[in-house]
Parts: structure tokens; sequence; C-alpha cells
DNA sequence: CTGAAGTGATACCAATTGGTGTCATATATA
DNA sequence: TATATATGACACCAATTGGTATCACTTCAG
């Protein structure tokens, strides 16, 4: 299921940490430098984050970096063009029936 | 602020609901016959969605109409997009690296 | 006018969520 | 080996969230 991807986004922390993440991979501790909050507390965003498939962790010695997982952010884009289509359908239909109505 | 946009779109209840407003606009009790819940807690997720923009209602006698509002999606594809560009360049720059390296 | 239909608003409740504090574990390093 | 560093795992707490029940208000129809 993509909810826990959707539900993932709804936080702007969250959000924040993929943003951060764009622009390189981070341990706990880097992203929790970042805010002010305890490193519990953003290890609990990470979790949700990688359970959303939006990030994943590689361990390295004793630290863990957590990297931006491009594949995960697929769900929400197909759930957007869902609605482009529609869209772009019902423009299409519009475009017709006033074709219809006055032909040129 | 997105934030009440991305929020939104957290619930599952409240995408459903925007995927059934897609096929028509609806009123509060068109929908809520649609989910096993009372027509109360719709109503808290068509309040939520309103914040969001993601929906517009209209006053018809005693019924008000809810519809999708394409605009309200804007702040959600333009967050993704984002990433999207961020991973078009880093392909871009791995491409000039690589032509750097063996220059065909 | 009277009653039914459609809705809004509020109080209330259980479950979830975002946060802290604390302790345990694994890994570098002196 | 001893110690500091990086992290994971709980237990716990306040606030938010999704839901119900109930009452008030507006509008349509007889």
């Amino acid at each position: 299921m993509s909810q826990t991807t959707f539900r993932a986004l709804g936080d702007p922390t969250r959000r924040a940490i993929l943003t951060m993440l764009a622009d390189q991979d981070m341990t706990i501790g880097d992203v929790s430098d970042q805010f002010d909050m305890t490193r519990a507390a953003v290890k609990k965003h990470l979790t949700v984050l990688e359970a959303g498939h939006l990030i994943t962790v590689r361990a390295q010695g004793r630290e863990r970096y957590n990297a931006l997982n491009p594949d995960g952010f697929a769900p929400i884009r197909d759930w957007l063009s869902f609605f482009d289509h529609f869209w772009d359908d019902r423009l299409a239909n519009l475009k017709d029936v006033l074709e219809k109505e006055d032909p040129s």
C-alpha cells in the first residue's frame, strides 16, 4: 500500500529531511544536528520515511547512512497522474463538444 | 503553506473522496452514502480537504456540492518536481563525468 | 404553516502521533 | 582493555486525529 508513503509526506519535518537528503546522504546524527529535537525523535521520522520507501539505509561501520530512494516517490507521482489524465480527458471532451456545437 | 495540502492527502478516506469527486461533484450526503461512517465524520474530512484547497464547495439551495479543485494539487506537483529535477541533474552530472573519463 | 431533508457545529472519546528521557548495544580509538 | 561515539529500543506523556452522538439551523414540499 502507498498509504505509508502518503503518510510519511504528511509531516513537515519529514519533508524537510527529504530535502536535506537531496544534497547528501546523512547519518541520524547529521540530521538531528539540523533540528531542535532529540535523536530519538529524528529516528522515529526516519523510520516512518523508510516504511514509506522514501529512503534507504546503509550501514557503514557504526554509522548508518540515510539516502533518498527515488523509486519511492513513484506511488505519489502515479496517484497524481490519475487526476492529471482525468483533467486532460475532461478538457478534451469539452473541446469536442465545443467543436460540435460550432464547427469551424 | 502547503502543509494543509500534504496533510489532507495523508488519509486514505480523503484520497478516496477525491477519487470519487473526479467522477462527479457530490454533496456530503452523496459522499457519506459511500462510506461506513457518519455524515459528521465525512464532513470533517471535507473540511480538511477544503483547508488544503483540494476541493471547493458551492451552495445550491440547501445542498452544498463539493468539487475537485485542480489548482490545489499544484503544491504537491511542485514539491515532487524539485526532486525530479534534482535527479535529472544528478544523472546529467554523472553522464558528464563518464564522458570525461572515457571520451568517445 | 408544518414537517421532512440537508447541513453545520459542538462535546466527547479512543487511538494515533510527535516528542522526551533513559538504557542497552555495537564500533572506533587512545 | 577502557572509553567515547553512534545508534537502537523502550516506556512514557501531551497533543492531535478520526470517529460518534446530539442539537440547532436552513430550505424545500405538502
